[in-house]
DNA sequence: CGTGGCATGTAAACGGTTACATGATTTA
DNA sequence: TAAATCATGTAACCGTTTACATGCCACG
């Protein structure tokens, strides 16, 4: 087995709303999972049509006139079980990737004020980040719903934001730390030249 | 042109340590970058005889009897002067991938205590992780140095340990919810509600 | 003498993104 | 009528992992 996740999230996806297109579902996966998982359309189209032709998902037809319009499709029995158990198996680490980190930890290796911009980066980034996930929140809070799986959204929506919170804090006292540090540094009197003069090689 | 990230991860440990060989290499990445990089032999050894193609880095000489032994690498000017660029460039956000918050996303829908036995295998491995961190930490602080790198390893390290810590924390107050909701929860054998519901528009 | 760690590499497969092509519908 | 957005798809490319192949060396 173990097919690519691409599948479990597209049937995730239909587990919750009973018919979706392709383009929707990336929509979802976009507006929901920002902040932990993203799909390309050239993976959801292709995966649809094979979940399709295993079974696990129904293409609804669209029973109007030709033109190719919207496509929706609909979990079947099959498709719920499946996704149950990759539910139920344990979940992987995936190999992690942060490439802030890796400049962070090369950051004596650059040209001073470089480290200390990408950490004010990082701050605006997350600070974008912790404002959409309010945003989630508050949406969730307008239109209340006794929907039995809204204590799993809840409860990983408020992981984002732990983290997010946590990252913005490091950020807040390192911005002190670093300019500190970055100001006995050796050449340039300037404060920081800007990152956008691009490189060749 | 943006090289694959290997080669700068390459670089950047050939610009702290003079000479290493690729094993060297891959080590050290594991050893230090295990909670936000990764990568394979298949990766690092391509990558270095790539990187000696182009002159960033030098192979040395083993000198010794053939009988095929441990290469090693130096960082050249040029190669110096690519990290540099890379490292004042922008750093580009990876592509999220939490498969952990997906499953518990999906949590309503798995079978009653599949979620709650996720949240207690993450704790066990965030455990396990901020212990590798507080071992480097401890580390680091028994070899004392004035390698003028350490404050920017010192801070990668504590913003690993900060964003641990935040999903330790949410790890322990979300055990004793989930308890409380999967204590509630009937094996309704048909599915649940859209999210249409609390999510409209 | 055998096991485990050191060490280097390659080929195939895979998962995923990007760029591109196409066209319908809605809204300003 | 132009632009934005909705909508579907494909092909090429790329980075990466995996599995495999090889062999040295130290230690018990």
């Amino acid at each position: 087995m173990q097919r690519s996740r691409t599948a479990y999230v597209v049937l995730g996806m239909l587990s919750m709303a009973p018919n979706l297109s392709g383009y929707e579902i990336h929509k979802a996966i976009e507006d929901n999972f920002g902040s932990f998982w993203g799909e390309s359309y050239g993976q959801i189209y292709p995966t649809l049509k094979r979940l399709a032709n295993e079974g696990l998902v129904q293409a609804k037809e669209p029973a109007s006139a030709p033109g190719r319009r919207r496509q929706e499709y609909a979990l079947t029995d099959e498709g719920r079980i499946c996704l149950r158990q990759w539910l139920a198996q344990p979940f992987q680490n995936d190999p992690p990737r942060n490439e802030f980190m890796l400049k962070l930890f090369f950051g004596g290796e650059a040209a001073p004020g470089v480290a200390l911009e990408h950490v004010r980066e990082l701050q605006r980034r997350n600070q974008r980040m912790m404002a959409t996930l309010e945003g989630i929140e508050q949406a969730s809070r307008r239109y209340p719903s006794d929907n039995p799986n809204k204590p799993y959204w809840m409860l990983t929506l408020s992981l984002g934001m732990a983290l997010t919170r946590a990252a913005l804090e490091w950020g807040k006292s390192t911005l002190a730390q670093l300019s500190a540090v970055e100001a006995l540094e050796p050449r340039s009197p300037q404060p920081a030249k800007t990152m956008d003069e691009t490189n060749p090689a």
